[in-house]
RNA sequence: GGGCGACUAGCUCAGUUGGUUCAGAGCACUUGGUUUACACCCAAGGGGUCAGGGGUUCGAAUCCCUUGUCGCCCA
C-alpha cells in the first residue's frame, strides 16, 4: 500500500467524526461504571467560535477522552446559553435595520422574532466544535431557554422568593441607557476617562457669601438636595447652618456636614445629588434629604433639567458648562482623569438610577459556597492562586440585582393584582398566582375579592439575568431541579470538572457552587480548570474590533484539528494567558506529520519469519517499555495537577525523542533488508500504546493509524480503547541507556569534528573507569557504526579520545592526530573539572556544612568529590600519554 | 485609592519542602548532513548576574525587606 509522505488531515478528520458519530461512542447513559461528567460552559446561542473557546473545548475534550479510555463513563453535555442581553441587542439591531422599532412590537411578537434569530444562527457553535472533534454527547445537548430548562428557573425562583431571599428593592443600579435596562455590577466595566473637573460658585442664602465645589459632572446640578462640607473643615466653619442656592435652577438646599467628605479632594465641598451617584445617596439617606432624579430612560434630561429637557446628558454637560461660564459661575477646570462605568455589551456610560428591582440574598446563600472552596477544599480550584480572588468577592458580596428590563429570557413570575407597590403574588403559573391573588385580597378584605378575574393578574415585565438560569445549569441539564431524585441527577452529579475562564469566575462558578448547595447540598463539580485569556503576540486580548483573532475554522483548515488542538495546549498552563502564534499551530501540524511517517516506516518493514532477533532490539525495546511506563507515571502526574501542557510536552518528548529518534533508529532494519518477527510485533504494540496515550490531544491522527495498523470492529476503535497498563519500571536498564546516550553523542561530536561521514565504520575502544555495564554496547555499535568495539586498560596512542565521567574513548585515527589541538582540549577539561573540584571541595571543609546539612546532601557532595578526582586522574594519563 | 499576582535564554514558559539530577524545556538561532520514514527531517552547538538592591542561612531562582516595571480584580 502506498502511504503519502504528508499526513493529510482534511479529508480524515471528516471520516473518522462521521465514524464516532455513527457508532454513538459520545452518548452517555447511567450504568454500573464509574460516571465521569463535563458540563460545557455553554456559549451565546448566536455566537461564533473564538480561540478561547478553541482552548477551552480542546481541554474539555482531552479530559473526557481521556477519561473515556480510563474506562469511566464519559459524559459531555453540550449546549448552548439564551445570553439575553447580548442576544436582545443584536435582535433589536436586525429589527433596526428593517425598518421596525422594538419599542412598536407586543412582547410575544418580539419573542418570535428573537426565536427567529436563535433557530437561524443557533448551534452554528456547537457545529464548529465538531470540527475540532469535541466529542460532546449531542443527544443532550441542551439551551438555557428550553421549556424544561425555564421551569427549573422559575421553580427556583419560586422557592427563594418563598424563602424569603428574594425581594423587590427600590435601589440604586447600574443603568444601561442605550440597551434601557439594569447591569450587574459585574456586567459594568470600568475604564479611565480623560474628563474635567469643573469649579462652581454657589452663593450663600441671605448673604453676599460664596462657596465653590468641584465636580466632574455639571450636568446634574438639577438634582442637587445639598452641599456636604467635613465638620473638622476649619475653612468652611462659617457656613454650617446655612443654605446655599443652586445655580440656575435657584433651588435652595441646606449645607450639611459629614465626614465623609475628603477635604483633600476639590475644594473640600461637595454637591450631594442622591438620585445619581451611589455615595451621595447614602449621604442622602443618613441626613433625610431630598431625591430629584433628573434623567429620562434614555438618560436625556426630564422636566427637572428645564430648558435643556429632552437633551442628552453629555450634549446637556457641554451647554450647561457654557451658560455657568457666560454667568460667572464656572470659576475654572481643571483636567481629571476618573474611572468611569461603561456597559460590557452596548459599551454606553452606565448611569447610576434609583428603580425598583427584584434582589435575591447572598450572604447567608454564600456560606457554603466559600467553606467548600476556601475551607473543606470541596471544590477545588486550578491554579490556587484564584482563591485569594474568589475569596475577596465573595467575603464582600452583596445582593444580586436579578432582574433586567429586557424581553429575552425567563420573565420574572411575579403578578401584580393592585396598584400598590407590594400587591403581588410569586407563583410558578398564571393560574397559581390568581388562587394566591385572591387569598391574599380576601385576607385583606378588598372589595375586588369577589370581582378579580385572573386576567386582572399583570405578570412583571422584566425578565431575569441570564446567570439566573445558568447558576443552575449542572443540575437542570439532568433536570435535577424539576426532577430532584431522578436517575441521571444521581448517577451524573455532582459532576467532575469544569473548564472555564477566570472572568466568569463570580459571574458563573461561585453562583453555581451557592446554587448547588442550596439545592443539592452538595458541590456541583470537584475541579474548575481555569484558562487563560487567549492573547495575540503583542499581548493584546484577541477581540473582535481589533481583528487580531484569527478564524478559527481557517486555522483547522490549515493546520488540521489534531495541530491546532496540540498548537493551543504546548504554551497554555492553567491560568496563565496563552500568547497564540500560528507558529505554534505549525509545530501542532509538524508533529502530526512526524508520527505520520513513523508510521510509514513501521508499515514498510518486511518480515522475515525465520530472522532471529539482534540483541540491540531486543534491549532497546526492553529499554523504551521501562521508558514508556516511566512517561505514563508522570503524564498521570501531571493530569492529576491539571498540567496538560506539561503532560502533552512529556508524551511529545517520549514520541519524538525515545520513540522515533532512539528506539525506531536502533531497531531499523539496514536498507532494504527484512525485520525479525519478535521486533516487528514488539514495535507495533508500543506504537499501539503510543497511540491510546496520544489520543485525547490528537484523536483524529491516532485513530486512523491505529485502523492502518489492523482492521479493527466497531467495538474496537482506538477511543474506546484501554489505557495502558502500568508495569514495573527498570530503573538501572533506564540509567544505563541515558550513559550510553551520552557515548553515542560523544561519537557523533567526533566524526562532525573530524569529517567522518555515517558511512564509514571505525574503531572504538574503552578504558571502563566506570565499571559501565555492557548491556548497550551492541546498540553504541550500531548506532556509532563501529567496526570494532574493545576493552583496554591503557590509553590508545594516536587515536582521538573523549570522555563521558571518567570513562575514555579512543577512535584510533590513521595518519596524524593533531596533538596541540588534543592537547589543548584536554587542558580545558583539566582545569574546568579542577575549579569544579575546588568548589565542592571547599563545602566539605566547611565544617558547619558537614554538620548542618542532611547526611544525603553531603554524601552526593563527596560523590562529586571522587568522580571529579576519577576525572582529574584520567585527563592527567591522557596528557601524559601525549608527551 | 484597596487587593492579588508576575518578572528565569531571542520568544513562550517549567523549576513542588531552600541542598542530589539546579540553572531546565519547547520554539527560534548557528554549523554540518538529502538515493535508503519524515527538510513539516537528522545530528551537533551557542545562549541566562534567575528584574535591581539589601537581609536570613553553612547554603537562596526558591524565604524576608525594599525599589522598579507590568498585568488582573475591586472601588
Amino acid at each position: 500500500m502506498d502511504i503519502p509522505s504528508k499526513y493529510n488531515a482534511f479529508s480524515i478528520e471528516q471520516k473518522w467524526y462521521n465514524y464516532w458519530m455513527e457508532h454513538n461512542y459520545f452518548h452517555s447513559k447511567p450504568d454500573n461504571r464509574e460516571p465521569y461528567t463535563i458540563v460545557i460552559p455553554p456559549p451565546n446561542v448566536t455566537g461564533i467560535l473564538h480561540m478561547g473557546h478553541m482552548l477551552n473545548n480542546t481541554i474539555q475534550d482531552v479530559l473526557i477522552r481521556r477519561a473515556r479510555l480510563l474506562g469511566k463513563n464519559a459524559c459531555w453535555v453540550p449546549g448552548t446559553d439564551h445570553a439575553s442581553i447580548a442576544t436582545e441587542a443584536k435582535v433589536v439591531a436586525r429589527l433596526k435595520v428593517q425598518g421596525i422599532d422594538k419599542n412598536d412590537l407586543t412582547r410575544d411578537e418580539f419573542l418570535e422574532h428573537a426565536w427567529d434569530w436563535t433557530e437561524e444562527y443557533g448551534g452554528v457553535i456547537l457545529e464548529q466544535l465538531k470540527k475540532l472533534g469535541c466529542s460532546c454527547d449531542w443527544e443532550r445537548t441542551k439551551f438555557t431557554m428550553d421549556d424544561d430548562m425555564s421551569e427549573a428557573v422559575i421553580k427556583v425562583f419560586v422557592d427563594l422568593h418563598n424563602k424569603g431571599l428574594i425581594y423587590r428593592g427600590y435601589r440604586m443600579v447600574n443603568w444601561d441607557p442605550e440597551a434601557q435596562t439594569t447591569l450587574s455590577d459585574e456586567e459594568v466595566v470600568h475604564e479611565e476617562r480623560q474628563g474635567l473637573l469643573y469649579y462652581l460658585e454657589y452663593k450663600i442664602e441671605g448673604s453676599d457669601q460664596k462657596l465653590t465645589i468641584a465636580t466632574t459632572r455639571p450636568e446634574t446640578i438639577f438634582g442637587d438636595t445639598a452641599i456636604c462640607i467635613n465638620p473638622n473643615d476649619e475653612r468652611f466653619t462659617h457656613l454650617k447652618g446655612k443654605k446655599a442656592i443652586v445655580p440656575i435652577c435657584g433651588r435652595v438646599i441646606p449645607i450639611i456636614e459629614d465626614e465623609y467628605v475628603d477635604i483633600e479632594f476639590g475644594t473640600g465641598c461637595l454637591k450631594v445629588t442622591p438620585a445619581h451617584d451611589e455615595n451621595d445617596k447614602v449621604l442622602g439617606d443618613k441626613h433625610h434629604l431630598e431625591v430629584v432624579d433628573i434623567f429620562n430612560a434614555d438618560a436625556s434630561l426630564n422636566s427637572f433639567g428645564m430648558h435643556y429637557e429632552g437633551q442628552d446628558r453629555f450634549v446637556v454637560r457641554k451647554a450647561v458648562t457654557k451658560e455657568l461660564e457666560a454667568a460667572g459661575i464656572l470659576v475654572k477646570t481643571e483636567s481629571h482623569t476618573n474611572k468611569v462605568g461603561t456597559s460590557e455589551r452596548t459599551k454606553a456610560v452606565i448611569e447610576p438610577r434609583l428603580s425598583d428591582q427584584w434582589f435575591l440574598k447572598m450572604e447567608d446563600l454564600a456560606k457554603p459556597a466559600i467553606d467548600a472552596v476556601l475551607k473543606t477544599g470541596e471544590v477545588k480550584l486550578f491554579p490556587k492562586k484564584f482563591e485569594n480572588t474568589y475569596r475577596h468577592w465573595m467575603e464582600n458580596i452583596r445582593d444580586w440585582n436579578i432582574s433586567r428590563q429586557l424581553l429575552w429570557g425567563q420573565q420574572i413570575p411575579a403578578y401584580f393584582y393592585g396598584d400598590g407597590k407590594e400587591d403581588f403574588v410569586v407563583a410558578e403559573t398564571r393560574e397559581a398566582a390568581f388562587k394566591l391573588a385572591k387569598e391574599k385580597l380576601a385576607a385583606s378584605s378588598s372589595a375586588l375579592a369577589t370581582t378579580f378575574k385572573i386576567e386582572d393578574l399583570r405578570q412583571d415585565t422584566d425578565a431575569l439575568d441570564t446567570w439566573f438560569s445558568s447558576w443552575l445549569w449542572p443540575m437542570s441539564v439532568f433536570d435535577g431541579i424539576r426532577n430532584p431524585e431522578n436517575e441521571e441527577i444521581k448517577y451524573y452529579y455532582p459532576t467532575n470538572d469544569l473548564v472555564t475562564g477566570p472572568d466568569i469566575l463570580f459571574f458563573w462558578v461561585a453562583r453555581m457552587i451557592v446554587a448547588g448547595y442550596e439545592y443539592k447540598d452538595e458541590r456541583p463539580f470537584e475541579n474548575v480548570y481555569l484558562t487563560g485569556l487567549v492573547r495575540d503576540k503583542q499581548r493584546r486580548k484577541m477581540s473582535k474590533s481589533l481583528g487580531n483573532s484569527p478564524d478559527a475554522l481557517k486555522l483547522i483548515e490549515d493546520y488540521g484539528a489534531d495541530g491546532v488542538r496540540v498548537g493551543l495546549l504546548l504554551s497554555s498552563a492553567a491560568g496563565n494567558d496563552l500568547m497564540f502564534d500560528e507558529d505554534l499551530c505549525q509545530q501542532g501540524k509538524q508533529f502530526a506529520n512526524k508520527i505520520w511517517n513513523a508510521f510509514r516506516l513501521v508499515q514498510g518493514w518486511e518480515l522475515d519469519t525465520t530472522i532471529s532477533q539482534p540483541n540491540s532490539s531486543k534491549i532497546a525495546v526492553e529499554w523504551f517499555n521501562s521508558k514508556f511506563q516511566q512517561t505514563i507515571v508522570e503524564i498521570e502526574d501531571h493530569f492529576s495537577k491539571y498540567r496538560l501542557s506539561d503532560a502533552l510536552m512529556a508524551t511529545y518528548k517520549l514520541i519524538w525523542d525515545d520513540f522515533a529518534s532512539w528506539l525506531l533508529e536502533i531497531v531499523k532494519p539496514a536498507y532494504q533488508q527484512p525485520i525479525d518477527a519478535i521486533t516487528l510485533k514488539s514495535v507495533t504494540t508500543i506504537f499501539e500504546d503510543i497511540l491510546k496515550i496520544l489520543h485525547p490531544f490528537m484523536p483524529f491522527l491516532t485513530e486512523e493509524i491505529w485502523h492502518y495498523i489492523k482492521e479493527r470492529s466497531p467495538e474496537e476503535a482506538l477511543i474506546i480503547s484501554k489505557w495502558p497498563e502500568a508495569k514495573p519500571i527498570n530503573e538501572t536498564l533506564i540509567s544505563e541507556f541515558d550513559f550510553a546516550s551520552e557515548v553515542i553523542s560523544g561519537l557523533r561530536n567526533i566524526r562532525k569534528q573530524k569529517n567522518i561521514a555515517f558511512k564509514d565504520a571505525i574503531g572504538f575502544s574503552v578504558v571502563n573507569s566506570e565499571n559501565v555495564a555492557t548491556t548497550f554496547d551492541d546498540v553504541i555499535s550500531k548506532l556509532g557504526n563501529l567496526s570494532s568495539f574493545n576493552y583496554v586498560t591503557e590509553a590508545v596512542e594516536g587515536a582521538l579520545t573523549y570522555r563521558v565521567k571518567s570513562n575514555e574513548y579512543f577512535i584510533p585515527m590513521e595518519g596524524s592526530i593533531d596533538v596541540e589541538a588534543e592537547i589543548a582540549k584536554l587542558t580545558e577539561e583539566l582545569s574546568y573539572t579542577e575549579g569544579f573540584l575546588k568548589s565542592v571541595q571547599k563545602k566539605l571543609s566547611n565544617e558547619r556544612f558537614v554538620a548542618g546539612a542532611p547526611e544525603q546532601v553531603v554524601a552526593s557532595e563527596k560523590k562529586k568529590e571522587a568522580d571529579a578526582l576519577a576525572k582529574i586522574e584520567t585527563i592527567k594519563s591522557s596528557l601524559a600519554s601525549l608527551g
